[in-house]
DNA sequence: GGATTGACGTGTC
DNA sequence: AGACACGCCAATC
């Protein structure tokens, strides 16, 4: 059995959440805490979602960037393109590792969810 | 067990 | 608009 790191019921939440991701879209760190009940825990979101690359089932972590719209984790990949060519794959456009009309494909779990 | 760090966020200069 | 500083919470050293 694999044992649960970090905050485990929070991981989980942060794990399932992002599984529930709609294609095309996207969300951040923030917005993902919020959503669990945890406005300033932002960080342990991304903490995370460094965990889930080793973690099954794979989690569309491409998908969450932070408030900026910037793949601050794209190198969590393995490589600093792997992000970006899923994401545009998925319709979304990215420019110098960032979220071209960020805005618009921002997918917040709080109301859509 | 204190100090540092980190896929963050918001505010200020 | 870009750069810098402070705050938060948990994990790692």
């Amino acid at each position: 059995m694999e044992k649960l790191r970090q905050t485990d019921a929070f991981a989980e939440n942060v794990y399932a959440l992002v599984r529930e991701i709609p294609r095309g879209r996207v969300t951040s760190y923030g917005a993902i805490a919020r959503a669990l009940g945890q406005p300033n825990a932002s960080r342990l979101v991304g903490y995370a979602m460094r965990h889930v690359s080793v973690a099954s089932p794979a989690i569309p972590a491409h998908r969450v960037v932070n408030s900026t719209g910037v793949l601050s984790g794209k190198w969590a990949f393995g490589s600093a393109n792997a992000m970006q060519e899923l994401l545009e794959k998925e319709g979304i456009a990215v420019a110098n590792d960032k979220i071209v009309g960020f805005k618009q494909v921002f997918w917040d779990p709080l109301s859509e969810l």
